[in-house]
DNA sequence: ACCTGAACACCGTTCAAGT
DNA sequence: ACCTGAACACCGTTCAAGT
């Protein structure tokens, strides 16, 4: 019954260049710049650290020297994320007029999110539980949060560790958030050329709904 | 330099039960039952058709013949999942007072989300691009949308099909689903026990927010 | 019509061995 | 110290064959 098989590294037409080379040294930077450029390609679901070994030109199990697993390599890709998202928040134009300086966090935020879909959906995927989360994760994360909360101090002009600054960051963050998740995932069939309005439209509901309860 | 290999199909100690009997028939109402199971066990990250079909007691490629493959198969048990929300949106608690409307939609909502979050996720999980889509998931998804734009419907006291309505609906979608999302992801060390206290925090966020723009 | 085992092309991960 | 091939235990999916 039993049948001996083919190799299945049988040197198929893709990849697995002859690696001629030994030593690449420096290889965690290589692993998770090629591994960024195959998530753009293939969507978060299907990464896989031998594909990415395979397109640096370096054998499948090197990439554990360096990541303890796959999900160290995937926790380290979505806190280089946070951080880039950490960035984009503060680049967003300023402006001295409250309810602009939300506008353009929240702004600012959706841009970031519609520009790397798959990096974004990565960043709160399915994957990342509590217990398997690493200290540069959770780090990254929270201090894109301090950025949001940062925006909320300047509109309400309060202190960033008061109460209030928190729940309204909790709300915008949310909110924001829920918005680029749901227009990711084509929930609603917008016009991709005009991201601005659909937020306007959105924050316009708030206003309907809140002007008659305060 | 080629090797025989033991078969992987070696009779190890979990599943894969004698298999006695042929014909199950009645067979994709079992595997969806059965995927809802090792979901919650598992998560939708590593929900596997093999596994599914081993715990119902069938061959894998039995499903094939139900479901045209996983994506289908997972379309099927979101798009159940968006009719429970529906139903658990339908029989949330009725009240005159338009802000309690809007509150215990949401909050009927956000009890959904945290009483199935693996399911929560499969439902807006990253496997679901535009082109995978199949009619029941987007059907069932875009039933449970409407019953948002009904309950908001009646707490602006306008006609469903109103703009006023629908980026109100919106609004509420984005903020509630952000914030639901986010719990489970574990961004926020909140009490478990007490879901209705973050909300209203959250919602209180709003008011700060924009008591001084209107 | 419905289900099966065998096979193929993938995965993540470990480990003894090579440089 | 860093990288390798071989191996193991999984995957999704197809297909000719069985009932």
């Amino acid at each position: 019954m039993r049948l001996s098989r083919v190799s299945y590294q049988n040197m198929s037409e893709s990849g697995s260049r002859k690696r001629s080379t030994y030593h690449v040294g420096n290889l965690a930077p290589l692993l998770l710049e090629e591994a960024r450029n195959l998530l753009v390609e293939v969507g978060p679901a299907k990464l896989s650290v031998r594909a990415v070994s395979d397109r640096v030109g370096v054998s499948s199990t090197a990439a554990y020297h360096h990541f303890a697993n796959k999900n160290a390599l995937l926790c380290h890709l979505a806190a280089a994320g946070f951080r880039e998202l950490h960035q984009a928040l503060r680049h967003r134009p300023t402006t001295t007029d409250p309810q602009q300086a939300l506008r353009n966090g929240c702004l600012a935020y959706f841009d970031f999110a519609h520009r790397n879909p798959q990096l974004y959906q990565l960043m709160f995927g399915p994957e990342f539980n509590t217990e398997t989360m690493i200290p540069e994760y959770v780090n990254a994360r929270d201090g894109a949060f301090g950025e949001l909360k940062r925006i909320i101090s300047e509109v309400l002009n309060l202190p960033v560790d008061s109460a209030k600054v928190f729940s309204s960051a909790l709300a915008s963050w949310s909110f924001t958030h829920g918005l680029a998740d749901l227009t990711i995932h084509g929930v609603l069939d917008y016009p991709a050329d005009n991201l601005e309005r659909l937020m306007d439209k959105a924050m316009r509901g708030f206003e309907y709904l809140f002007e008659r309860h305060l």
